[in-house]
DNA sequence: CGCAGTTTAGTTGTGCACAACTAAACTGCG
DNA sequence: CGCAGTTTAGTTGTGCACAACTAAACTGCG
């Protein structure tokens, strides 16, 4: 009969803080470009596929696991500062594609050192961080496939 | 010369994902109770003190990592759903006392089967989970002595 | 004892996250 | 071919999170 209703041990609320306490990691460091976290989550997905066409809103929705009521007005900030563009397809109005300005492209050199501070705030090993990230990948769908049924 | 900005590669969208599909799993279950995820929490903190004096606003804060310009209006929606009652200090009339309601109390019983349903959607043994709570709190610290400096 | 500095809760403004909804565009079945 | 049903992006409203700030209350040093 032990109390599971116990703050320190809940792993919902470790992640819940955990994850919080990185985005402070990043928050001072994005900043300098303006930028914020999910912001910066949705340059890194274009940056990945440069070579390919570019996304859709509802192709970076499915990347990001987020839907358009948060994306298309965090699309818009993007716009604004001079970092995407949107533009209707002409084959399928309904869609519109995300690409890069070459400003947009620009930042990419200026933010590849991010990943290495993010992994030193953690105080982890190489090997400790990829053991944690597919713990959290496998979480993540399990708990999708559980909303399935 | 591999490349680090990519996204399947980083440990931060893992958990900001992560924790995110947590919540959703949430989501449901406490909607039930009219009740949001940071709002539990708080409960489970109030719940977790009762024979001990009633935490300040601060206190909870310092529990949760959590500042007043969030837990301020959600403590006000918790007294507005009855299920808490803030009361300033005499003795030091800045403090603002958090105490639970009979109602607040009887949730409790109510939610006692809200982490075994959390723990089941995870798809993770109890032992894994012991390990990534342990890991996420660590990281959690590490950030925070990593701040210090 | 008085007041400079600190502590405390709350407010204001910005940016997610998401549920519920809307409007326009498209698809494919009868 | 037409229209019922679907897909897509966007809007509206609520509730965090947090930075920056405010006002009131308190503390302790000179």
């Amino acid at each position: 009969m032990t109390d599971d209703l116990v703050l320190r041990r809940q792993v919902c609320f470790a992640l819940y803080t955990a994850s919080r306490a990185m985005v402070d990691v990043y928050r001072p460091i994005l900043a300098e470009f303006g930028l914020t976290y999910p912001q910066y989550l949705v340059l890194l997905v274009l940056w990945e596929g440069e070579q390919e066409q570019p996304p859709t809103v509802s192709g970076l929705g499915a990347r990001l696991q987020l839907d358009s009521g948060t994306l298309s007005p965090l699309l818009k900030r993007l716009e604004a500062a001079g970092l995407v563009i949107r533009r209707r397809s002409p084959a399928d109005e309904r869609r519109v594609a995300v690409e890069l300005t070459p400003a947009g492209r620009a930042l990419r050199g200026r933010l590849a050192d991010v990943p290495r501070q993010l992994a030193q705030a953690t105080g982890l090993s190489a090997d400790d961080l990829v053991v944690l990230r597919d713990t959290l990948t496998r979480i993540t769908s399990a708990i999708h496939q559980h909303k399935e049924q």
